[in-house]
DNA sequence: ATCGGCGTTACTATTAATAGTAACAATTAC
DNA sequence: GTAATTGTTACTATTAATAGTAACGCCGAT
């Protein structure tokens, strides 16, 4: 199955149109999954200005678990989140 | 939340780093999730090549529900599934 | 015509992610 | 000191995707 990953890793970095990608996430996954992605997102984005977890939860109507789990891929070193965070921040 | 979502299409289109767009992804997606999706796109590109449903499911070991949802995608007409899968055939 | 393989739909059971909530320890403000 | 705020963990309940299975209608070969 990780052969089927690195397909879809390889479809994503030889493609440079943003609309394109965005229809293939639609096409390949569920709407409940694309907005839980999202959501995963911005909680990403609000811990990594210091926004406190309970704030973000009340904001943006979610529970702490959710928020939790976004807090431990951000501690790991090295997180590619943070680089791609840092291109939305300017 | 469609915010965020262009934002990651964003990153993933502006990124040219296969290696980079994996650990992102598993970052960004539950085991589950990711599991789910490179077997979505195994279905795809299966089912791409004319290989009978039930065939599929026997192989992967894997339920018709899951495969006929991959079945609606791929009718849709200028699937981008499509054009990514075709990129894998040669 | 009929039989087998096909795509599709429908149903219950299971599973993983998450909501909602409480509790804990550590830190900070007063 | 202590009261409030914070990150974290833990728990049950809910929800969506899916497994497993059966059944339907549609062909094409015989």
């Amino acid at each position: 199955m990780n052969r089927n990953l690195q397909e879809i890793s390889q479809f994503l970095a030889k493609n440079d149109d943003e609309k394109e990608i965005l229809r293939f996430m639609k096409s390949l996954f569920t709407p409940a999954e694309l907005k839980s992605i999202a959501s995963r997102w911005q909680i990403v984005k609000l811990l990594d200005q210091g926004v406190p977890q309970r704030k973000i939860a009340k904001d943006l109507h979610l529970s702490l678990c959710k928020i939790t789990r976004g807090s431990k891929e951000l501690k790991k070193r090295n997180s590619i989140l943070k680089k791609a965070i840092r291109q939305f921040q300017s």
